[in-house]
DNA sequence: CTCCCGATAT
DNA sequence: ATATCAGGAG
């Protein structure tokens, strides 16, 4: 079977291989202990959380998970839950409709084809409905420490682009852009460092470029 | 590409 | 008023 992504990462000089390793040493040292901020206490409550993370911020999904955690307890709990009640407990964090419809469906499959556990493979996660490589790398680094990616959110495109990591624009191009510059070791950490820069400083609205650790480096700075 | 879809910042 | 927030599916 030929291998059906076919897409490969540019070729960089040894100059801008340089550039990008001084801005993610920067940023490290910028960020040394950031790290996943949904709160979970075991793999499929962080698989819930992270679906519900979706177009959503961190402390509203923390805020919807405190009472929901309490009321689902295991993938039984919410494949028997009635739909509208479900997606009313959820609602907050919008997209709540599709977004039980997920939970719901992920949970009967859990049950169904994964022996009542969350899978720790990407294949496997890959199965789950609304699911994608960002989810599903999250899920499996935090709860398994299986790394098999970069999560690539808002933040983490946002800064790859601003940066000059990447040119392109889908998420899955702009995953391998990174992950052939970033060394494997790094790849459950940086996803958190982009993060935190790109809420504080590197913002989507209003950049604070003049406050930036990478100013020098960034080819989108901007005079504020 | 569109749709989902509430809360918050600007 | 509107852009944006840990996206993914059709």
């Amino acid at each position: 079977m030929a291998p059906k992504n076919k897409y490969q990462p540019p070729k960089l000089s040894e100059q801008e291989k340089k550039r990008l390793n001084e801005i993610l040493r920067r940023l490290k040292e910028a960020y040394p202990e950031v790290k996943i901020a949904l709160k979970f206490s075991n793999p499929l409550e962080l698989l819930v959380a992270t679906i519900l993370s979706a177009q959503c911020t961190d402390e509203r999904v923390n805020q919807v998970t405190a009472e929901l955690f309490k009321k689902y307890r295991s993938a039984k709990d919410y494949a028997e839950a009635p739909l509208e009640e479900l997606a009313e407990d959820i609602r907050s964090t919008g997209f709540y409709q599709q977004k039980a419809k997920y939970i719901k469906e992920c949970a009967r499959l859990i049950i169904e084809k994964f022996g009542g556990e969350v899978p720790r493979s990407m294949e496997d996660m890959l199965k789950l409905p609304g699911v994608a490589r960002k989810t599903a790398n999250i899920v499996l680094s935090n709860a398994y420490g299986v790394v098999e990616g970069i999560p690539v959110d808002t933040h983490v495109r946002r800064l790859a682009q601003r940066l000059g990591f990447t040119k392109e624009k889908k998420p899955d191009k702009i995953e391998q852009d990174l992950m052939a510059i970033i060394p494997r070791e790094e790849w459950g950490q940086i996803a958190y460092v982009f993060q935190a820069h790109g809420r504080k400083i590197c913002k989507a609205r209003k950049p604070l470029c003049d406050q930036c650790v990478v100013k020098d480096l960034c080819p989108s700075k901007k005079e504020s």
